[in-house]
DNA sequence: AGCACGCCGACT
DNA sequence: GTCGGCGTGCTC
């Protein structure tokens, strides 16, 4: 005997309310209803249908007036076991409600095939506005009508009518599942009769007293012939220059067949593999192999980080690892940045592993996402490469997640669920007893700390493949110039070195770091940037209300107000300067000084699309220009063989940053940048531009000496308690009047006090602000913040959801309180 | 979030 | 006397 009670959690529903709910399984379905599926349920006083996840069955319910189960949406949206588990997780570690949890690891599409119906009530209308009252009108004489139908008839905003016509109780909602799939079915033709018979058909020739000589049915017989596979029908048609009809005529004939194909093109099997893959390891890359392996065969599971320099070949080490984990039937994900995830990256896996790789990322259609989503849980794709939210990939028998750039801050979602797919990950592993592989050639403080504890198995690749040697690093001062006041970011030096570069008919780099632009204030006597005295981070210029001369500095971690000072607090210079360089300005310049080199400036302004960006690329690659100026993007993991100079233009934007990683990332950046230079044959040559020469960070990169970098850096740490040493939890409180939210910040404060004096006087913490948030106004909202510094445990988190319950009922809903556990950047 | 219940001010 | 403002509290 099954229960006869489903333990339900609804979607949509926000955290207060976020509890489990129980309904009744209607008989007819009583078998299907099982943890996993998703239903829809009639929920609150208005019972309107709802979405929700079944989370447990049982026989009995403490409640005696429950609802029943409306439906039961389609298999392919059910959770398994594995999944259920991650919404857990994720619900526990991110304190997000359900609906945000599902809706991070469904594919949207499959989410999207919900609609929304709206029905006229017959009750009597009062007073309408004119577009509400057409919308009713509307629905009057077409009964029942889907909100897309509703939205494309009007052109009218029709969400806001109908929410008011539901309101005053003349129309009601009701939520549907579309069993059809959408957009993405493709019906492929080929042919019933052996090519030899076809090619006669196609000719007009007569065999066995059957002939084909409409002109037409011909034409697509060949078209058929010359592909020599099937065809999807659009392909067929336009090529042949007909409509479907005498394709159906052909059906008909017992010549041609068709099938449904549901199989998601892959949108990059069919870019070409130029570059090598070295199919020898060298001896250092074995022994990496080898421990790796024995991890990943482990019964139990394991973490490791892969720690090599640029360039030492750890792409050959992770697909040498991914063969034979396939070869014993296990499934991987491979987690890249975004902008790592080129045609070129990606090639390498599709090269190797064919229709088994399934691409996920964010220029996927929703019907791509959702092919890719049914490939990988059917089991035909079992190696999965994408971005932030592939973690969520329910590959089967999974026997490792291998993430690479692990110190990326894109693997930390910025939005609902604010999870780390770092934190997934280890999840999942542990699930399927399997290894995590975080690799990198700068990994993160956090990840660096584990692996020196033992925590994390530590592999290093210390040896660049071939033998290709480090380029020369030259570290320029740039005080002088910019106390000259010329505020050109070419130095004397660094036009030298492009121009000696042009001369030999190579290619050069440039790089400039756009964060931090104009928010900071620095001297340019000392080169200093304004730093709190509490966190020793760079602080933010504030204006207040958008007066441009009351501004102030402020400090983004603990809230500390300084007025702007007139003179350094190093050195006593007077001049202090906002620094920020446009690449544009640069590019002029370029222009200018070399007369006749092509340059090609690569910033968000000039790639709006994946294409542009790719282009570009593939240009610079193929040698069509001389120079590459750019920012972040210039970075990522691209090889130009011609390339022979990179030249940062100022390093010390990224250590202008209001965070305390600032370090961390400029010294990832330009260790990533310097690997640029030179391959191979050619030796190569990096310039770093600073107004800081003697940074710690700075030479440490160039001398890219991880080790020393990684214990000063720990040091600093500890010594301010940062992470990972503390947790950080970052509360913002969101609302459309000024004095609301600025009161409820400090009923917040005082909430968590309350709070810490009784239940939770176990829980330690150090609560910063409240203050205004970096961008004070946003959306006509203002946002307040405050820092908690803590250390997360069970403890930690009930506390937090604690304070998120009282804080939503208490409120009046008018003021939103957001929470976000180690942001990746404030 | 939605929605209803419920208790106070300006209207047919 | 009632319509409707939004404060308060509940949703299996």
């Amino acid at each position: 005997m099954r229960g006869a009670f489903a333990g339900v959690c609804v979607l949509d529903n926000p955290f207060y309310v976020d509890g489990v709910y129980d309904y009744l399984i209607p008989a007819e379905i009583e078998d299907s209803v099982e943890p996993g599926r998703l239903v829809t349920v009639p929920f609150g006083i208005s019972n309107h249908q709802r979405v929700g996840v079944v989370v447990e069955v049982r026989a009995s319910s403490a409640y005696k007036d429950v609802k029943m189960i409306k439906t039961l949406c389609p298999e392919t949206l059910a959770l398994d076991a594995e999944q259920l588990g991650i919404l857990q997780f994720l619900k526990y570690r991110t304190l997000s409600p359900t609906g945000d949890a599902v809706r991070a690891m469904l594919p949207v599409s499959a989410m999207a095939r919900l609609r929304e119906l709206y029905a006229p009530t017959g009750g009597r209308a009062g007073k309408l506005g004119e577009i509400d009252r057409r919308v009713l009108d509307y629905l009057l004489l077409h009964g029942e009508t889907d909100l897309a139908t509703l939205r494309g008839v009007e052109g009218l905003p029709a969400e806001g009518s109908v929410r008011r016509l539901k309101a005053k109780g003349l129309v009601t909602r009701r939520v549907i599942f579309t069993e059809k799939r959408e957009g993405t079915a493709v019906r492929f033709w080929s042919l019933a009769i052996p090519p030899e018979r076809a090619v006669e058909f196609a000719a007009g020739r007569e065999v066995e007293e059957e002939k084909v000589s409409n002109l037409k049915q011909r034409a697509v017989l060949s078209v058929l012939l010359d592909a020599g596979e099937p065809m999807p029908e659009a392909d067929l048609c336009g090529q042949a220059g007909v409509t479907v009809s005498p394709l159906k005529t052909l059906e008909r004939r017992g010549i041609l067949s068709r099938e449904e194909k549901t199989l998601g093109k892959n949108p990059y099997t069919d870019v070409p593999y130029t570059g090598m893959t070295p199919q020898t390891l060298n001896e250092e890359q074995s022994a990496a192999l080898e421990t790796l392996w024995s991890l990943a065969a482990d019964d139990a599971p394991r973490a490791a980080l892969l720690q090599g320099v640029t360039g030492s070949g750890k792409t050959c080490v992770m697909t040498a690892l991914i063969d034979r984990l396939l070869g014993a039937g296990k499934g991987v994900i491979v987690l890249l940045p975004e902008i790592a995830l080129t045609p070129q990256s990606v090639a390498i896996f599709c090269a190797r592993y064919g229709e088994r790789v399934a691409v996920i990322h964010s220029a996927l259609s929703s019907g791509e996402r959702y092919d890719a989503y049914c490939r990988i849980r059917r089991g035909d794709a079992d190696v999965v490469i994408g971005t932030r939210s592939a973690i969520f990939a329910p590959v089967k028998n999974l026997g490792a997640i291998i993430i690479d750039e692990e110190q990326e801050h894109t693997y930390k979602s910025d939005a609902n669920p604010r999870y780390h797919a770092k934190d997934v990950a280890r999840y999942r592993c542990n699930y399927n007893k399997a290894l995590m592989l975080l690799a990198s050639a700068t990994p993160s403080l956090e990840s660096a700390k584990k692996a020196r504890e033992g925590s994390y198995t530590h592999v290093k690749l210390t040896k660049r493949y071939g033998g290709v040697e480090l380029p020369a690093v030259q570290i320029v001062d740039m005080r002088q110039e910019l106390r000259e006041g010329s505020g050109s970011l070419l130095s004397r030096p660094l036009c030298e070195a492009i121009g000696e570069t042009l001369s030999r008919g190579e290619q050069c780099i440039l790089f400039l770091n756009r964060r931090g632009y104009n928010r900071t204030v620095s001297c340019r006597t000392c080169g200093k940037p304004l730093t709190c005295p509490n966190c020793s981070v760079a602080m933010t210029y504030h204006t207040l209300r958008g007066n441009y001369r009351e501004g102030e500095m402020v400090c983004h971690w603990c809230g500390k107000r300084l007025p702007v000072p007139a003179t350094c607090p190093e050195c006593g210079g007077e001049h202090l300067s906002h620094i920020g360089f446009g690449t544009q300005r640069v590019e002029e310049e370029l222009k200018l000084l070399f007369a006749g080199a092509k340059v090609l400036r690569m910033d968000t302004d000039t790639t709006t699309t994946k294409h542009a960006y790719e282009e570009m690329l593939g240009k610079f690659r193929r040698g069509e220009a001389n120079i590459l100026l750019g920012t972040q993007m210039v970075t990522k993991g691209h090889d130009f063989p011609g390339v022979t100079l990179v030249g940062v233009l100022l390093a010390d934007t990224a250590l202008y940053m209001d965070d305390y990683r600032a370090g961390e990332r400029t010294f990832a950046m330009l260790t990533q940048v310097i690997g640029r230079a030179g391959r191979r044959d050619r030796p190569g040559r990096a310039l770093i531009q600073t107004v800081n020469p003697d940074s710690e960070v700075i030479r440490l990169a160039c001398a890219q000496d991880f080790d020393q970098f990684f214990d000063r850096e720990i040091r600093l740490r500890n010594l301010l308690c940062f992470p990972p040493f503390c947790d950080l939890a970052l509360i913002t409180l969101s609302a459309q009047f000024e004095q609301e939210v600025i009161r409820a910040a400090r009923h917040a404060a005082e909430l968590m006090q309350e709070m810490q004096k009784d239940a939770f006087r176990d829980v330690q913490t150090v609560v910063f602000g409240p203050f205004e948030a970096p961008v004070y106004r946003v959306d006509n909202k203002y946002r307040m913040r405050l820092v908690v510094k803590c250390r997360l445990s069970r403890q930690t988190y009930l506390f937090f959801a604690e304070l998120l319950t009282k804080f939503g009922n208490g409120a009046g809903h008018r003021v939103q309180m957001n929470l976000d556990f180690n942001p990746s950047s404030l």
